[in-house]
DNA sequence: GATGAATGAGTCTTCATTCAT
DNA sequence: CATGAATGAAGACTCATTCAT
């Protein structure tokens, strides 16, 4: 296959993926066809069918992508912040993470929109198991590490995480994508307290 | 209208509504044709029309229906609990309610999985604007009360049971539905113990 | 349901099966689309699937009904010689009726066509089995009792009508379509010679 | 053109061939995809048309290479019998013909269901007519010959061809197929003694 | 000459909604 | 007032065929 066909097909995949981002932001995901979205991408219907194999496996392409997007963003947000000097604990780092994560879904709130639906603890199973994924992140043995940096005994670390996971997830939603009941900037001070409330419930 | 004609209403209303949450739940809410609830309710497609405007609005209606359902409950649950006499702060009223209202949904599962799609705080609002709903309970007011039985100064009263609601309707999710990452009675006093953490929080 | 709607039911059915056979016969069944038939009929494409399940279907209940039909032909008319009197060997009643099932084939060269993918003896067992079949035939019945009329001893009667009819149909086939090798006509001294002598090999 | 060359070309054709003929098999005909064929065959979607002019063209082709397999085996098996120096009738000839033929296909059934679709007497001519065909029998001329070998007046020697090849194509096939109604060992005594006895009627 | 990416017409099928009875 | 026959828009998906590389 020749370079240009090759760069040729590249940008064909990415204006799909971006063109149906556009489209299931503005006009929601099961109001959004096939037809449509090969359109906007400036290709054929059938074209769509070579490069995904339906809706979902778009969705699912398109969820990885966005999600390994702001996981890169943050770990080198932690990353600049350990370069930093200070010391920090597990609950300063988890909430350095947390802070860049839901400051960048705040600068793109139709992000949130379209991660909350699958952006549970077990959509990390799914996304990465993909293996044609750049830089396949291991979720699990990131927080191993994060976890064991103090000597504390942890009662249940991977419940600690889910609940976490969900908490913010499911309360940052409407904040970002409504500003109801308050804005984000209101909300974290809140959030972050019950964040270290939440993580002494699970020191032992 | 006659009684009979009124009550022959009733009924039907009540077929539908019933049968097609038996269908939302086996089928899944997208692949239950309106025609197949009229079918199971036996009546006419066109009848359906008659009682909801599409099937949006009927969604709307049997969530409404079940939410009101729950609460009773758990509102009887805490009246019984106070019944004892014993004097119960705010903390140990909202996790009665909660106790309550996590317990009633472990019973039903499918019902978990149907609700919290929309169970969020912003249902409230919409789910008890409905003006042909049956008991129309007055949250805002209920909560205002319960809040100020005892005299703290709370930061932000509706921040906090933004929070809380939350914070435990995702984070019991896929506990009750998949008893994943641990079942709900272990996890209750983690649960509790964050609800109560979290209260701590928006205490001035 | 009212006589009306009946009526107009039994209209739409007919105009579909009759519109849809045109259309197989003018352009072959596989260039025939279920939208194309819908529109000749004059019904909506989704009116098509109310009343057959697909092509598959449509093509089935369109064979039974036009096999029905040149069977009940061909019985009348063994009927009819059978009143005249004279003493019909079984090798006659099988020539009586092969004769008026060519004949009228011959007058509907399309109909051959369609049926003669389809009408194997195997064709008899499918087609017989709709219950929503008028005048439900049995045809194993009929020959049985055919051939029991005279007090020969068959060697094979089963084989033997299988092979009749194998020989006919596929005979018969490009005679009436292209009128190739020779015309029906010509034909059918042979034809009927040969029958006489497959009958012959088949008795004790 | 360089001999290299030519033998890759015949080698994609036969390839071509032959997996398209697996496919046909295993899957039906218009299940097979043009594309699915080039894919086993190891050629390019477009190296396909530059060998047939379409599926059809394909499949004419492949009648008339199985065809010719089974015509030059019955003709050998033929010869051979002739070169045991028995006086052999013209029945005798075309027994031994249609023995070797329907013998050969009981061996591979599939093959009878790829042909049996389309061999009719029709198919020789179309088939023969195809110039780029290795071997091309004048089925006609020896037929003629085959005739011509006693001395009877045949009163239609080609409209006996034609019932014949009819008469056992038809009936072997479900015979061969499904072993229905009888396998085709039991079915041959009835078999040839039928074909003698059509001959008979076409003795002047 | 061979390739396979791209195409889009064409297919079947579903379903919300209407309206004559 | 209830019904369900009729509708046709809309959707997902296939595939023969072309043509730039």
């Amino acid at each position: 296959m020749g370079k240009k066909v090759e760069e040729n097909k590249r940008q064909k995949r990415t204006s799909l993926l971006m063109q149906s981002y556009n489209l299931f932001m503005s006009k929601g995901i099961p109001n959004v066809s096939i037809a449509e979205i090969a359109e906007k991408a400036g290709v054929g219907k059938g074209t769509f069918y070579s490069y995904f194999r339906d809706k979902e496996d778009l969705i699912d392409q398109l969820i990885a992508r966005k999600a390994e997007g702001l996981l890169v963003h943050a770990l080198e947000d932690l990353k600049s912040h350990e370069a930093m000097g200070m010391p920090l604990s597990v609950e300063d780092k988890l909430i350095i993470i947390t802070d860049d994560l839901i400051t960048e879904l705040n600068k793109d709130p139709k992000l949130v929109k379209f991660l909350n639906r699958n952006l549970h603890l077990g959509f990390y199973k799914k996304a990465f198991e993909r293996t044609d994924f750049i830089g396949n992140f291991d979720i699990a043995a990131m927080y191993k590490e994060l976890i064991s940096s103090e000597n504390y005994e942890w009662r249940n670390p991977e419940l600690m995480l889910y609940t976490i996971v969900e908490f913010v997830s499911s309360t940052v939603h409407s904040i970002i994508i409504e500003k109801e009941p308050v804005d984000l900037e209101t909300y974290k001070p809140y959030l972050f307290s019950c964040i270290r409330s939440i993580i002494q419930v699970f020191k032992a």
